[in-house]
DNA sequence: ATGTCCGTTTAACCTTTTTTAACAGGTATT
DNA sequence: AATACCTGTTAAAAAAGGTTAAACGGACAT
């Protein structure tokens, strides 16, 4: 499925908002509903292929309307959003079926890896990233294929490699933030993530040295900055 | 400028944990407050680009935070955040030196779009840029690269040694104050960070000794100066 | 299951960058 | 001239980053 459609029940206006285009803008395809009801007036069979739904909601609790929602289609993954407190209560969050559920507040990030776990779980569907071909000097970089073919050869990127050059290059001669890069490719801001980013930084200035005006620069205490010069 | 930072004040934790990740991810340097008085104490002269204040918040609401703000930094830009009710009220904050304001529910898109027409509207003017590479005498000055190239070979100048030259090159001929330098590279103006840049100038020094007609002079009391001579 | 391969992480050690500290000179003010 | 306050210089401590190799662990083939 290309994009997976999301029924997201939500009850405070600003997160959902917030949620919803986030979710839009990564390539799903949400329907807001700010309260139980809306939920599941909104859905029906066939329509969506996961569901996020808040656990305190008014006119019907998430609870509820997971209840609901299974009775017409067992088989649709739930997400529950909770507040810390109720974490005691997913027991029956799980006796309806929940497949995951997450803590508030949480991260985007969270958010989206327990989506795709769940969807990847359920579903088949695959998602395919946009196949990009970057010229660098006299180097080519081909994103969808794992590769930075060089004057001397072509090199097959780890993909740990390949997401690493990936953002640099998404940010050509602009600086890129350790955290951010431990963000969107470690999911984690650790030391050992942080150590670990060190030794690829190493490994793509090692592959970076064929084409003499491409450099990763590093920005003393901020990150690392990939320029290119003319 | 690379990653405008930002004073992110949000009592509501699930929308300014969102909000603070999705800032993130977008290039910016978020900060993110829980309360008005965590923004006043947070808030120091050059250490921020832009705010944007919630309005409604414990301890200290966004129009005392701003006020707050203001007092110490008259030129930083604000945006606020207000629900839909709380419209009129913005008088009050154009009063307090608004630059704009969003009413929730917002689109993060919209946020976005706000938050770099502020910036492009108050960063103008105050952002001279230099080009990629500057002939200063028998010295070649390429900030891009961190390089300052001399008769006998070149140097690679660290991240402060950088932003600092290149601070005093986008300055030729003209006064840089003590506070004006901390404040852009250090992001504090502070006993020791005053000390630390002493330290560069030396270095600087150093590296400009074999151009004969540059010269680092000190405005007692004020700041430095690099002078071209012809 | 078991062993091997390969990408990744962990660890140890080293280098560079930045900050802090201490002391020596200057400059303005009274 | 005495004082207080800046600035210059140098060295050290502290923090951050670089390099390399071994350990780990999942995927795959035997």
């Amino acid at each position: 499925m290309d994009n997976p459609r999301i029924l997201l029940a939500e009850d405070d206006p600003n997160l959902g908002q917030v949620l919803n285009e986030y979710l839009m803008l990564k390539g799903f395809k949400p329907t807001l509903c700010v309260d139980g009801q809306q939920g599941a007036d909104t859905f029906k069979p066939g329509k969506f292929d996961i569901c996020i739904l808040d656990l305190m909601m008014p006119k019907k609790d998430g609870f509820q309307l997971a209840e609901e929602i299974k009775s017409i289609d067992p088989e649709i993954p739930i997400i529950f959003l909770t507040a810390k407190s109720m974490k005691e209560d997913m027991v029956q969050g799980f006796q309806v079926g929940a497949d995951d559920y997450i803590t508030k507040p949480f991260s985007m990030e969270v958010l989206l890896l327990r989506i795709k776990a769940v969807l990847k779980r359920t579903m088949s569907g695959t998602h395919s990233e946009i196949p990009d071909e970057v010229t660098l000097g006299c180097l080519k970089y081909q994103y969808a294929d794992n590769s930075l073919t060089t004057p001397s050869g072509p090199i097959k990127l780890t993909t740990k490699e390949n997401e690493l050059l990936k953002l640099f290059v998404e940010n050509l001669n602009q600086t890129v933030t350790r955290t951010v890069a431990l963000k969107k490719i470690w999911h984690d801001d650790s030391y050992f993530n942080a150590r670990s980013m060190d030794v690829y930084i190493a490994k793509l200035r090692k592959y970076l040295k064929e084409e003499e005006s491409l450099k990763i620069l590093t920005v003393h205490g901020e990150g690392f900055k990939l320029v290119h010069m003319h």
